[in-house]
RNA sequence: GCCAGUGUGAUGGAAUUGGUAGACAUGACGGAUUCAAAAUCCGUUGCCUUUGCGGGCGUGUCGGUUCGAGUCCGACCACUGGUACCA
């Protein structure tokens, strides 16, 4: 063994040695698989496919070192681990870059792919890159336009007119990332919303069940499982009817219509409806707009009205006043109907009942517009409210209404349900915030929607002997115009012999990402989407790792593919990824200067020199290159759009990938967000060369006496409770809380024990007990620093790669202690520590700790009023 | 705005079930080794106070519960992720 650690050389041996044995590839199924294999309990390890951006960033190298950290140490626990990785290959990245670039995006994302592939290949994750796939690919998107047009044909699939954001100059549909201030990020035209017909999969249908298996799922994080129940948002109230008391004329004789719905989830408050709000879509709205000019223009004026929920529920709430008169469902009395830039046309019904008393939103545009504020609601307390601040939000009891008064909030809810069924205005309802799943891009690099129209304008799905409908790659991007929608020819088919026209918009990438985790079952299957017994095998995914951004999203869209995928019978589990952890993001600081254009340049954090003041704050920031002063944004995740990826390359190259795994896993436990610093990745190289060094020397002393238990010194002892007390806690830190910082640190207490340990050549038992130690010490590190313990391990003189070697256990024996230290407190204060014999019984301790020299100091003169005696931990002693 | 999270020494972090705050590292300082440097090894390192033993203060801010709070409760501040066309 060389005396030296020289991680490059070892790296690469060991990397060759892991290929040459095609070491991580896992024959699929059970029957047939390898005697290895047989009566081992499967393990799926997945970690998130990544978008193929160009070079892997520490966010991608943290979140692939956990799930290859969890991989390895699962096989050492003897279990047939199989740990795939691929490419989720479609996106708007690449269409950005092959603009900028003047090349095509397929080129340019399998260029990325194969630059990646091998960044991940030198970190040294073990993948079975037998089963890798890419998302663009047609044999994966076959089986993903066969999987919707076995959904249209059930019913899950509809189509229905859209908002998306449309810049008039470039007359292109806009993503939310190219807007920015309401503005094209091309050429910062106003952005505006426009309305086109898309294709959308029904998941409300399942929502409920989204819903309710969130229960079951016992290894997800409660923040995660939080976030989802509240993106459901199920809620329930009552749906009513309101009449229009005057229904305007609307243009060329068409009669508006002469009542509306409206949804809310406080009926209670429904006798302080003071006026309603419609959306500047409703078509009530524009019927009463064709003779009031104030509320015509002011319906324009939405049109620029941003799309995002963000930008929505954070603009002035403004509104006019249509003019037209509601009828209140109970009171008959005549209520305002305002026109209001918060009401969505695309959510719920398109109007809301606006209670100014008793909510906030509705109190602001009160206020703003002088509509009246009423009273129905007071606290059960009885206590005075002043609505001259702020609306009474909470539930209560019922005033000023009628016939309800006196009734509490629950009762009223149901009351005046009851009443509007009995008179056919109204029914209670189950609502969602959850809404149907759009999946039409108007983009090029996507997988084509599988769908034609014929010539009399009847939508039918591409069968499937014709499947995929293939995307071109060798296309031109003029920056504008998808390709497949500028080329008129590309959209020219035939359906039964009759002309028909494709569909020419692409998928959501959500639909590749949603279940590449069951094809990596198998990845080959050309004949059906899934082989439903590889599948059935391998699934559920046993541990799912990626960033906490997916929370909901894909996550979402995941367990509902998995359904689908369940009610298609491809697959016989109800949710898709069993146990889930959701890493920290890794963030960066971000940094941009104004174009002439004044558009936003995204400028990588290592071409900028950054000032601080004394509280660490960034002050100042300047181009390395020119010294011109730039803008800093914060510190945002690491990302292609904000250009502050740190590529781990240069420290590959410096440290090697056993280092950057190891500090990565130390830095921070995996769910908390990391700044990025790389100020102790030398520490980390540090304790490796450490460790090294004193596996050499231990080799170096030759043969080894057999371990004898009754011959051992105090010394020894020691050492080896240590070793085994240092097994117990590394094991819990990997299996039960995937806390590998915490593992990290024991084991380098461990090491710091051994460097403590004179070994005595004269002394065969103290060269036994480092054996142990080392030994035990190669192993706990074999899955995060995985190429210098195969060489070690291989130097200890096994033949057996350190891969396959079994975890170690603890011995119970080596972990009893003689003596106990114990705190003693007074008043809560630390006044003493007592060194007692483990099992020293209560009435002892307690005359101990009250003896002691320092603690007499602190009773003196008082009266001793109760001591609390935590067994093996503390004496608290109360006096006064 | 809304939903979810985070906030502890100069820095990354530890404290797992309410029980010793600062494990393990990084940096800094001092020393050994060296012609010298790197590397390595040893020591000190929350702040204030004390010759020393020790003492006081201290986990974003303010308040509360408890024998005891970084941990539980209430209010607030700052930052991060998501907010349905970034993935």
């Amino acid at each position: 063994m060389e005396e030296h650690y020289q991680p490059h050389q070892i790296e690469s041996e060991a990397q060759k040695f892991w290929e040459d044995n095609d070491s991580f590839a896992v024959t699929e199924g059970i029957s047939e698989g390898s005697s290895q294999e047989k009566g081992k309990e499967k393990y799926y390890c997945l970690s998130m496919f990544p978008y193929p951006s160009g070079r892997l960033h520490m966010g991608h190298v943290r979140n692939y070192t956990i799930g290859d950290v969890i991989s390895r140490y699962q096989r050492m626990r003897g279990k047939n681990v199989l740990q795939p990785m691929g490419w989720d290959a479609f996106g708007l990245p690449a269409e950005n870059a092959a603009i900028k670039n003047k090349t095509a995006p397929a080129p340019w994302t399998y260029e990325n792919i194969d630059y990646m592939k091998g960044q991940l290949k030198r970190l040294g994750f073990g993948y079975d890159w037998n089963r890798e796939l890419a998302t663009c690919k047609p044999e994966y998107y076959k089986w993903e336009q066969w999987f919707f047009t076995q959904l249209y044909e059930k019913g899950l699939v509809y189509k229905k007119m859209a908002t998306v954001n449309w810049c008039p100059n470039d007359a292109t549909v806009l993503a939310n990332e190219q807007v920015e201030d309401g503005r094209c990020w091309r050429c910062d035209t106003v952005v505006e919303r426009k309305e086109l017909p898309q294709w959308f999969v029904k998941i409300t249908a399942y929502a409920d069940e989204l819903l309710t298996d969130l229960d079951k799922l016992e290894h997800w994080p409660e923040q995660v499982k939080a976030m989802q129940r509240n993106w459901i948002g199920r809620s329930e109230g009552v749906q009513m009817t309101f009449k229009v008391a005057n229904v305007p004329v609307a243009a060329a004789g068409e009669s508006a219509p002469g009542e509306f719905q409206v949804y809310t989830t406080r009926p209670d408050t429904l006798m302080g409806v003071t006026y309603v709000g419609i959306a500047p879509e409703h078509p009530l709205a524009k019927a009463a707009a064709v003779n009031n000019p104030a509320l015509a223009t002011f319906i324009q004026d939405c049109k620029s009205n941003a799309v995002t929920e963000a930008e929505m529920a954070t603009m002035e709430k403004v509104g006019v006043d249509t003019g037209i008169r509601a009828i209140h469902p109970i009171t008959g009395r005549e209520v305002p109907v305002w026109a209001a830039n918060f009401v969505l046309m695309d959510y719920g019904t398109g109007a809301v009942m606006a209670v100014p008393g008793h909510d906030q939103r509705d109190y602001e545009f009160a206020t703003r517009f002088g509509l009246p504020i009423e009273q129905v609601i007071e606290p059960v307390n009885g206590e005075g409210i002043d609505l001259g601040e702020a609306a009474f939000t909470d539930k209560g009891k019922l005033v000023n209404s009628g016939e309800f008064d006196g009734l509490s909030s629950e009762e009223a809810f149901n009351a005046i349900a009851d009443r509007l069924i009995a008179e056919g205005k109204g029914e209670r309802q189950v609502n969602y915030r959850l809404r149907d799943w759009g999946v039409s891009r108007q983009r090029y690099w996507g997988t084509p929607i599988p769908m034609r129209y014929l010539e009399d304008g009847t939508e039918v799905p591409v069968p499937l002997e014709d499947l995929p409908v293939l995307l071109p790659e060798d296309v031109e991007m003029d920056g504008v115009q998808s390709p497949i929608k500028a080329d008129p020819e590309w959209a020219k088919t035939t359906h039964n012999g009759q002309p028909a026209t494709r569909e020419t918009d692409t998928f959501d990438t959500f639909m590749e990402s949603s279940w590449y985790y069951a094809r990596y079952c198998s990845p080959q299957s050309d004949d059906q989407m899934l082989n439903p017994e590889q599948a059935n095998y391998w699934l559920p995914v046993d541990q799912y790792i990626g960033g906490i951004e997916h929370a909901v999203m894909h996550l979402l869209y995941s367990r509902f593919y998995h359904k689908l995928l369940r009610d298609a019978g491809l697959v016989n589990s109800d949710e898709p990824f069993k146990r889930l952890l959701c890493q920290g993001m890794v963030l960066a600081d971000t940094f941009f200067k104004l174009d002439e254009k004044g558009v936003k340049q995204w400028l990588a954090p290592t071409d900028v020199d950054s000032e601080f003041d004394d509280k660490g704050r960034l002050v100042k920031a300047t181009l390395k290159a020119t010294g011109e002063v730039v803008e800093h944004a914060g510190m945002s995740k690491m990302s292609k759009s904000k250009n502050n990826g740190i590529d781990p390359q240069d420290l590959i190259d410096q440290y090697g990938a056993d280092t950057i795994r190891l500090y990565t896993m130390f830095a921070a436990p995996p769910e908390q967000t990391l700044e990025w610093s790389e100020s102790a990745v030398e520490g980390a190289n540090r304790f490796l060369r450490r460790f090294w060094k004193q596996a050499a020397e231990h080799i170096a002393g030759g043969a080894v006496a057999a371990l004898d238990l009754n011959a051992l010194t105090k010394e020894q002892k020691d050492l080896r409770r240590k070793v085994h007390e240092t097994i117990n806690k590394v094991s819990d830190d990997c299996e039960r809380r995937l806390t590998f910082n915490t593992a990290i640190a024991a084991i380098m207490e461990l090491n710091n024990a051994i460097s403590k340990f004179q070994v005595s050549h004269a002394q065969s038992q103290d060269r036994a007990v480092m054996h142990e130690a080392i030994e035990a010490t190669t192993l706990m590190l074999a899955p995060i620093a995985p190429h210098a313990m195969h060489s070690i391990w291989q130097a200890l003189g096994h033949s057996e790669p350190v891969l396959d070697a079994s975890w170690p256990v603890a011995d119970e024996a080596a972990l009893k202690k003689e003596a106990i230290t114990l705190v003693v407190q007074v008043n809560g204060k630390v006044r003493a520590k007592l060194e007692v014999p483990a099992g020293l019984d209560k009435d002892a301790i307690e005359r101990l700790a009250l003896e002691h020299d320092n603690v007499t100091r602190f009773t003196d003169g008082l009266t001793v009023r109760k001591v609390i005696v935590v067994p093996g931990k503390l004496v608290n002693i109360v006096a006064n």
